[in-house]
DNA sequence: AGCTAGATCTACT
DNA sequence: GTAGATCTAGCTA
């Protein structure tokens, strides 16, 4: 069981964005756990892509992207949050948006937080998992590469075969819907 | 100060 | 599968 490094994320979001299929979202409540396995993500490219929120430029909400690799990028949309890690080099401004969990961690707690029973209903959807974790946007630009913060991404050695792994469009895009960056464990 | 679009969710059919 | 709810950042003036 290990953080992964920072050079885990300065490389190809493409390239990432599968990688991160099967690692632990974890969130330490002051030594409560909340934690999940990921289990779908997309990748959002640097200046070509126009579904990225990095496309028109650097603004408040989102100047994380615009920073160092490892680091979140949180967002509210629609009354929700969603979370991305972001990739590539500073002022590269590419990421992963994290979509889908397994619940590990604290599931009592997601429930409640969720207001919902079904295990199923907990992590699968950004603004849900979110919602799960307790992720709000005071964890946006945290370091998700360092022991110390509250957000971290870990490796506990979890391997899925490759052919599990699945490519399609991504979800709930008004532009750039056809490329194909959701990866997703079959 | 007002307008608009948006990387969603829920409930219902 | 589709409709409706609902909030915020960013832009214009």
């Amino acid at each position: 069981m290990h953080i992964l490094p920072r050079s885990f994320y300065q490389r190809d979001p493409l390239t990432v964005a599968p990688d991160l299929l099967g690692k632990i979202l974890l969130h330490n409540l002051d030594g409560v756990i909340l934690s999940g396995r990921i289990v779908e993500t997309e990748a959002y490219l640097a200046f070509i892509d126009q579904a990225s929120h990095s496309y028109n430029g650097k603004t408040a909400r989102n100047s994380s992207l615009f920073g160092e690799a490892g680091h979140a990028y949180v967002h509210s949309i629609h009354k929700q949050n969603c979370i991305d890690i972001v990739t590539e080099l500073v002022n590269i401004p590419s990421s992963i948006l994290i979509r889908s969990l397994i619940p590990l961690k604290g599931i009592e707690l997601m429930k409640t937080l969720r207001n919902k029973k079904d295990i199923k209903l907990l992590t699968n959807g950004p603004g849900k998992l979110c919602q799960a974790l307790s992720i709000s946007k005071d964890l946006d630009s945290i370091d998700v590469t360092k022991s110390s913060s509250e957000l971290t991404i870990l490796d506990d050695g979890f391997r899925i075969n490759p052919a599990q792994i699945k490519r399609s469009k991504r979800v709930g895009l008004s532009k750039a819907k056809e490329s194909k960056y959701r990866f997703f464990i079959a």
